[in-house]
DNA sequence: CGTACAATTGAAGGACATCAAAAGCGGTGG
DNA sequence: CCACCGCTTTTGATGTCCTTCAATTGTACG
């Protein structure tokens, strides 16, 4: 696969390992950029501030995912990175990625895809906040998380972590964590998914997806695998997998 | 500049223009990737569409932009480009960029700024949409579109042309119409903007910042210069001006 | 055992959607 | 020149999804 060289040829930078508690922050908004991180262990969330103090999940990262590619060095960070959980990065200079680029052109071909990449996340993001109930907003942002960790699409029976507050999640799809969890005891009675202590239950995986708006029937338009692609969040954990042990 | 780079290597490739009518399709959602653009003249809106026929506005383009970087040169297009007004771009083929990528190291590292680019603008949009009322969406809208044409904040009096409707507003802010209609008539009626056929006419430029919740003033966060970096646009802007007249 | 955080539930209110109709406007053809 | 058409904007009435505020109940941790 093609990302794998991603990895191999960033691993072959000058690095430095950092271990962060729950609840730390990799870089806040509005500081200067100069560094970037490959995540190898954890969750992280990317969270815009206001100035009346209220917070913006841009999307919840997790390991095998590059972290703060700067727009410019000279500029600042536009958003902040906490850790969700315990985390283990790696931290890598901005002058060092610039120069690798340079020397290791192809490098600079699959950057400019992650980033792509990145920006797909965010447009379906914004697809489902801007389009959707609340209802089909979490249970979309779930099946999402799933696909991602398992590297494909949960089937009936599965039990997986997914080590966020029901907070976090209003956070991220423009809810309240009291309409959260309205929303999810909805799901719950009606048998399709159970989160219970952040482990989330899949009863109906079927009426998971239905619930999430993917009627895969529709006419001409892109089928669930376009929409949640099992590549993207597989190939990211993957790369985690095959990080030497730090 | 450094962003100048970007044109001056892109226009050394070999290329095509085409003319393209308002309302006509550049790609479509789901088509196979395989060629990019620039933008040299109108407007163009990109869109996803859902199974139900509803459709999310992603982004606003306007000239300057390079469009259709390919996840992947095998994968699908995640959402449509479609002309607001008539326009005009050049097009290229995938492999051309590739291999220009691997001659030409500095123009990578470019691209990568300008992929991250576009997800930052994408992570704002989210922002806007998720945490604020229609009112401040709008004048947060239209205070970024002006920004981006005119290269800088606007000022009281300033008349800018704006090529969209209320109904494309309403589909990029996640409101309908009919609302966008209502918020404006407010703006207007409080003497802060008054939008009448595509002209934007600033009454309170000071008064829409403030609509927008932009308030510079609040404590450690970043300022309005970077919320709205006057540079993005600007650039943007100005490399179509320095295109060849084609 | 007390404190802090997360989840739950209720009641009341607001922001925005939906439905429907009318009016303004430019373009086209008779 | 006027009639007609389509598109956009405007306005009203009604409804609903979600928020807000508040209180209660777990659950983990020192």
């Amino acid at each position: 696969m093609a990302v794998q060289k991603i990895l191999d040829r960033i691993c072959a930078l000058e690095s430095r390992t950092r271990d962060l508690a729950s609840g730390a922050e990799l870089y806040r908004q509005g500081e200067k950029c100069g560094s970037y991180f490959l995540i190898t262990k954890g969750w992280i969330a990317l969270s815009a501030l206001l100035h009346d103090g209220q917070c913006q999940i841009l999307d919840f990262v997790t390991p095998g995912a590059l972290l703060g590619f700067p727009l410019l060095s000279s500029m600042v960070r536009s958003h902040s990175a906490r850790c969700i959980t315990p985390a283990r990065v790696v931290c890598y200079s901005e002058p060092q990625l610039t120069s690798a680029i340079v020397r290791d052109a192809e490098l600079a071909v699959l950057l400019c895809r992650q980033a792509a990449l990145d920006e797909w996340r965010a447009h379906d993001h914004l697809v489902n906040v801007c389009l959707r109930s609340a209802r089909e907003r979490i249970a979309h942002l779930l099946l999402e998380l799933c696909t991602r960790i398992r590297g494909r699409i949960p089937s009936a029976g599965d039990t997986i972590r997914i080590p966020l507050t029901q907070a976090h999640i209003g956070q991220a799809l423009g809810l309240t964590g009291v309409h959260v969890s309205r929303t999810l005891r909805v799901l719950r009675e009606q048998g399709i998914v159970r989160f219970i202590k952040r482990d989330l239950q899949i009863l109906d995986s079927s009426a998971l997806a239905r619930a999430a708006g993917m009627v895969g029937t529709a006419s001409g338009l892109p089928p669930l695998s376009h929409r949640l692609p099992p590549s993207i969040g597989a190939w990211r954990f993957r790369w985690a997998e095959a990080l030497p042990a730090a």
